[in-house]
DNA sequence: CACCTTTCGTGTAAGATTTCACAATGATAG
DNA sequence: CTATCATTGTGAAATCTTACACGAAAGGTG
């Protein structure tokens, strides 16, 4: 019940925790089911059931799954009960995107710094935050122990700056550049690309 | 070699085709091998070979791939050859970024139109374009014949306009929204949700 | 209480995906 | 021309993932 647990399934619970998290602001009912979830997100109730199972035996038969707990214990799972401070590297059109978007606080995380190299950005007032100088990010992400980056930078400057930011401390990495990163073991990486993920549709159309 | 091949094949066929213009630009050689392509990407070399086989045969022996012409290939089958027209819905930050970042164009994309429902953004100049009143959104799109949409968008608003995309006739949504959205058959859907993808990787942490 | 309905958790089967490993082919060098 | 090396395309094996289907619980009803 602890290690061994596909990444796959991992990357679902987020999805059911997101969806658990409608269904409490709808109201309507204290409880659901692996059909009315699954039913919610077009995923197979078994596949829903079968997931949650390598983690406890969170349901009830007959009623469900009380959704407050359930909230509550995948939150536990992927380590969200307390909130993460993010770092935001870059300062453009992506940096003020992210900087303002209010959907992470009640989610996890917390962007607690924005850095870019440019002069005439550092200074700038982005939020409730302040561009700081790539030259501190150093110093700012060890004191502050910052653990996650988002990347909002060109591709040709996001290998060096994700080599600085490993260095710094900076375990998980969300990047908005369009090329492979090359990390650590145990260094975790997602990337975000428009553009790839319109190609993959075009095939079908 | 022609219907039934895995999506998850399709899936990573964008990210060899991105490599393979990286190695273009790069411009030291005329050839690569699954080998060195994999390596790049952290994928086997099996698997590239795999994927590729699906579609026909584009390498050579003891010499692997010519760049240029397996660029071509997968633009082909990507239905890349000629540039998607997008329509961008949302004008806030995100749209902002989405109407200035100028990757798509070279990658088969053009993004032909932008609308916000906010009276005081319509009008307002976005790079090449300009914010449209979101009354006009059919109009427009069937106009213009607009297959593909990228929804910028509060998740409130997200399951409606997605129908009225729909409607109007886009085939293929990359949504930013943080929910999961209803389609008919034979709609793509892919998503964007920053969160998840944090979510995703703090459980490793 | 007896019966019916709902729904979970899970062992097993089915299906999908990746890896292995090798014959075949082409390039290169002496 | 022959030997050597590199690399592909692919059948078969291994691994991973999903779907099925059912026993067992829990709640509701009369």
């Amino acid at each position: 019940m602890a290690t061994d647990i596909p990444d796959i399934v991992i990357g679902r619970l987020p999805i059911y925790l997101r969806e658990l998290t409608r269904l409490a602001e709808e109201g309507k009912q204290k409880t659901t089911s692996s059909h009315e979830l699954g039913h919610r997100l077009g995923i197979s109730s078994a596949q829903i059931r079968k997931d949650l199972s390598h983690f406890g035996e969170f349901g009830k038969q007959g009623t469900g799954y009380h959704i407050g707990y359930l909230t509550e214990q995948l939150s536990d799972i992927l380590r969200l009960s307390s909130e993460w401070d993010v770092a935001v590297v870059g300062a453009g059109f992506l940096g003020h995107a992210l900087a303002h978007y209010n959907g992470f606080l009640d989610r996890g995380f917390r962007i607690a710094c924005i850095f870019d190299n440019d002069p005439q950005k550092v200074g700038e007032k982005m939020g409730e935050l302040i561009v700081q100088p790539d030259t501190d990010l150093e110093k700012i992400i060890k004191h502050k122990q910052i653990k996650v980056a988002i990347l909002a930078i060109p591709p040709h400057v996001a290998q060096p700056m994700t080599d600085r930011l490993v260095n710094a401390g900076v375990k998980a990495l969300l990047s908005y550049a369009p090329i492979h990163l090359t990390v650590p073991e145990g260094v975790q990486v997602s990337y975000s690309d428009p553009v790839i993920q319109l190609q993959r549709m075009t095939y079908y159309l």
